[in-house]
Order: C-alpha cells, then structure tokens, then sequence
DNA sequence: CCAATAGTTGAACAGTCGTTCAACTATTCA
DNA sequence: TGAATAGTTGAACGACTGTTCAACTATTGG
C-alpha cells in the first residue's frame, strides 16, 4: 500500500540507510524504555550543577539552615532557597522548622553513595592524565 | 580600621548574619575543593541528557556506527555525531575507522557502573511513589 | 503590637545547551 | 575519475536553567 511508503517517508529523520540492521534490532531490544530514560537523566542533572552538590557536600557534615548555607556558599538566600526548592522537590533533602529558623538535612544515604561514586570516576580520570 | 569594614561589605552577599558560625566553619574544613566541584558536576552532567544516555546504552550492548545509531534513536546524523564529540572528548566513548565507517563502542566499563548506580536510585524512588 | 529577620516566591535576565541546517571532508566503488 | 555516501563542523535558533531583584509571608522578641 502507498499508505506504508507515506509513513516511512514521514518518519525518517535521519537522512541515511541503515547499515547494520541485524545489531539495531537487537540493540532497540535491550534498551530501557523512552521515560526509564528520561527519569534517569533528570536524575543525574540534579547533581550535574557545582551550587547543588555544594548544598548536598554540607548537609552532608551537618543539618544547616539557609542562612549558614548562604554564608558558606556566598549566595543569596534567595538562591539557596530555590535550589533547596529543587533538592526537595526530589526528595534528596528533608527539612524542620524551629521558629523562624528552618534546618535542612539529608533525605536518606542515596546522595552520598552518588556523590562518592562519581566522585571515585572523576579522581580516577584525573589519575589517568597525571599519574 | 576602616578597610576591614568596607572588605566585609563588598564581600556581603548573602544579605543576612550567620547563625551557626562554629557549624559553618566545621562544614567549610570538610567541603571539598571547587574546583573538584565543579569537575564532578561536569561528570555527572554528561548522564543528564536522554540522548546520551540513550547512545551509552546502545554502545553497552554493540559497537555502533553513526548511521545505525541515528536509525536507532530516529535522530540526524548530524545530532548523534555531536553528542558523540562530547562523550568522545570525555573519554567516555573510543571509536574505530573501517573506510568510510566509523565505528563507536565504550570507552571501558565506567559508564555501566555509573549508569546502573544511577537505574538502581530511579527504580528505587518509583518503588517509594508506588510499592 | 510592631520592628526585625528567616525564608519563599515569581518575574526578568543572561548564559548554556541540544537540535537543525547547510556546507564541508573523506572514502569507496562502479 | 566522479558520483554516492559516512561522517563532521559551525552557525543559528529555541528551549531551558541558575541567579538576582523586589516584594512578599511568617515568626519572634522588645
């Protein structure tokens, strides 16, 4: 039908034949599904940014309000507060309030293993330029 | 002397007193570099974008050409090419010349590591929302 | 009660980033 | 040799993102 040749025609964006048919089969098989993918990398853009992972690296020592934290950073507190936003939002931080005063902590143990393995990754790329 | 006050204005920008010194200097003493901040977010930002993460995938499973790739993902060749320079820049990626065919594999088995690090962290926060 | 202050919020701005387009190189094979 | 094709490149565009500013809420202590 000339209705299967529109919908190949339609669909192709990538101006060019496919040269291992046999391997993209196979590959499209074992690949995560579109939103697993999608879920994952907006995981890893939350530690993809230096002020974040600042915020994380001291809640990590210590439960800090947002004053301490701008201090330490040199930020505003308003940009500290939007970044806690986020960080809460994705359940990577929790807080308590006391008073005016609201102290923020950890969630869970899941930001430290992260930041130590990719931590591990960068140290060891660094090894292989000057070892 | 006056110097010293007009330096502490300048360097205000966090537009409030601190309230926990002694926390802030203990955190500011275990807090790593910034510039090892900085390289660690560069790291973990080359996971933050689906197309990536989609090309590391394929590449766990077969080496790959850019025309297969493209094919796969129903992107330009054009697009997969420049996500290639980037992971290639990062080593994260090593290719192979056969004519006019250029062929793409992992670079080692970092990215697996790290990429199920990070699965493991997603599976486990949707398992929170819905048990 | 009210001045002071911790923290939040939304709009605005600037810088970054991924994709596309068009032009290009390089290699093959007919 | 020259047409065809794999892949690269840089500019342009639009979308996204982090910071700032100003205005706001809420809580406290005098």
């Amino acid at each position: 039908m000339s209705d299967l040749k529109f919908y190949d025609v339609e669909m192709d964006r990538t101006d060019c034949t496919v040269i291992h048919q046999e391997t993209v089969d196979r590959v499209r098989d074992t690949m995560p599904d579109e939103d697993t993918l999608l879920e994952l990398a907006d995981a890893f853009k939350l530690f993809s940014d230096s002020t974040r992972l600042k915020i994380l690296y001291a809640l990590m020592e210590a439960e800090m309000c947002v004053c301490d934290i701008s201090v330490l950073l040199g930020m505003t507190k308003s940009s500290v507060s939007h970044q806690l936003r986020v960080l809460k939002q994705s359940n990577l931080v929790k807080y308590r309030k006391a008073g005016r005063v609201i102290y923020y902590s950890l969630a869970d143990d899941h930001v430290r293993t992260i930041c130590q393995m990719g931590m591990a990754h960068v140290l060891e790329e660094d090894e292989e330029i000057a070892p």
